[in-house]
DNA sequence: TCTGGGGTCCTAGGACCC
DNA sequence: TCTGGGGTCCTAGGACCC
């Protein structure tokens, strides 16, 4: 979307249209968040802070986000993206990686830029906003001609023009590529995406590290074979405050941990989460931050539990001189708490007591039978089968669905679906047999459509969260 | 009136284990 | 007779993204 917090004001407030707008902090201490077009015109930028961009551009609306209305015109916008596959990856409340080839559309330029262009209209007409669309053989490429695209365009980078095309852009251009990064490449001389490929993957490994050299390197040739991951858990959960003076009074520091505490279990509870890591976070006068953490037993969702310990993390730290932020954060979430695995052990003895007490009488299946075998997660790559379907892995799970290819090591590569976590079509599988081919019956997984032309280096997605960091 | 808030991923050292 | 070689977990910090 295109300036989306600052357009989704105009659209709400007439008055606003055509003029430069501002969203983001209000305050003494804000920073912009969006600024409309019209006020870019006057150097406002994301991420500036409020007072440079009030100086700017005095005559700007300068508004507080509404997140409630961004979120609501954000559901409309993937819902429409969810009609073209199945395969949607939300990047934010206003982006989002959608996988057509997953979606059945033919990997051609023409009917993907007809997909694109359609989906436009359907933005415009659904929200009133306008959106600008990148469409490219992987997901770094489809970022950038998005952001070339800009604002209300399309744009489609045509398989094998990629280095040609970013041969002299800046590295900025990456993705990855902030201020440190582009300093560090500038001093050993290197400052576009051609400079960055001839530098070599050793070369770049030795200036940034392993994942980041390797990583940076193999964009910087046009490649990436990332796959669109849907549903993804959250992995923590996190609150905090910039205050408008700096706190000195160490109390008043106590009972602010105390309510973002609070805050952040509220969170928590929810999205029927809980954590067994607390953090906290403390940025004092002079903007030096530091974190403080504490890993327990077993995860929580227990106000008193996340309390006590973010307390117990700030009595190690020096406020002395004034503290500018607190923070409270939960990670290492789980979908239960200690408490519920407790009961569930307890349930379980009490089903072997019953068990030893009245044994099944033997051929009989029981009033209660077998419990349909359920995995208590559908993790990445574990091995499924579906009614309709067959065999398959898990691509990826979360917010309550499932996502499926539906592939065996000795059929072609597969489609992928998406699932309730619920559904009883779907099973926990066996792993297959590598060679061999299959029984009969198991060969069910459809056919891949899979071009040449967009299929990254001829080799599979990979599936998982841990996969798709390079 | 200089620098938000909510995230993700990576690195590195030490503890600990086999 | 200085000092193994993995692995995982925890903690802290930093870069980056929207």
């Amino acid at each position: 979307m295109d300036a989306f917090y600052a357009s989704a004001e105009q659209a709400a407030k007439p008055s606003l249209r055509g003029k430069p707008v501002v969203v983001g902090g209000i305050g003494p201490r804000g920073v912009v968040a969006t600024a409309s077009y019209e006020a870019r015109v006057f150097g406002v930028r994301s991420a500036m802070p409020t007072a440079q961009a009030r100086r700017l551009c005095p005559n700007a609306a300068y508004l507080s986000p509404r997140f409630t209305l961004y979120r609501q015109v954000s559901e409309a916008v993937m819902e429409l993206l969810h009609e073209l596959s199945p395969l949607v990856e939300p990047l934010s409340l206003d982006e989002a990686f959608v996988d057509l080839e997953a979606g059945g559309v033919p990997a051609e330029t023409a009917a993907v830029r007809a997909v694109g262009e359609k989906l436009r209209r359907d933005i415009r007409s659904a929200t009133g906003l306008t959106g600008s669309v990148g469409l490219a053989g992987a997901k770094m490429l489809a970022k950038i001609a998005s952001e070339a695209a800009k604002p209300n365009g399309l744009v489609v980078i045509e398989p094998g023009t990629e280095r040609e095309l970013l041969g002299p852009m800046t590295v900025r251009t990456l993705p990855g590529v902030g201020p440190a990064t582009a300093e560090t490449l500038r001093r050993a001389g290197i400052h576009t995406v051609a400079e960055t490929a001839e530098a070599g993957e050793a070369e770049l490994v030795r200036l940034l590290g392993k994942a980041h050299g390797a990583g940076l390197y193999a964009m910087a040739l046009g490649r990436d074979d990332r796959p669109v991951v849907a549903e993804r858990d959250a992995k923590s959960i996190s609150v905090e405050d910039t205050f408008e003076v700096d706190l000195t009074d160490r109390t008043r520091v106590r009972t602010e941990v105390l309510r973002l505490a609070d805050r952040c279990v509220q969170r928590l509870r929810a999205a029927g989460r809980s954590g067994r890591t607390v953090v906290i976070k403390v940025r004092n006068y002079d903007f030096s931050t530091l974190t403080r953490s504490e890993t327990l037993r077993g995860p929580t969702d227990d106000p008193g539990v996340i309390r006590e310990a973010a307390v117990r993390l700030l009595e190690a730290v020096d406020t002395t001189g004034g503290v500018r932020l607190l923070g409270v954060g939960v990670s290492g979430l789980a979908d239960f708490t200690q408490e519920d695995l407790f009961a569930q052990l307890a349930t379980e003895r009490e089903a072997e007591e019953l068990a030893k007490a009245a044994p099944e009488p033997a051929g009989g299946t029981g009033e209660g039978g077998e419990p349909e075998e359920r995995p208590r997660r559908w993790h990445p790559g574990l091995d499924v089968v579906h009614e309709e379907y067959g065999a398959g892995w898990v691509q990826g799970s979360g917010v309550g669905r499932v996502t499926v290819r539906f592939e065996t090591p000795w059929s072609a590569p597969g489609r992928v679906r998406t699932f309730a976590v619920g559904d009883p079509a779907l099973r926990p599988g066996e792993p297959l047999p590598l060679v061999g081919g299959g029984p009969e019956g198991t060969q069910s997984s459809e056919p891949a459509i899979l071009p040449k032309s967009l299929s990254p280096e001829g080799s599979e997605p990979v599936p998982g969260e841990e996969m798709s960091s390079r």
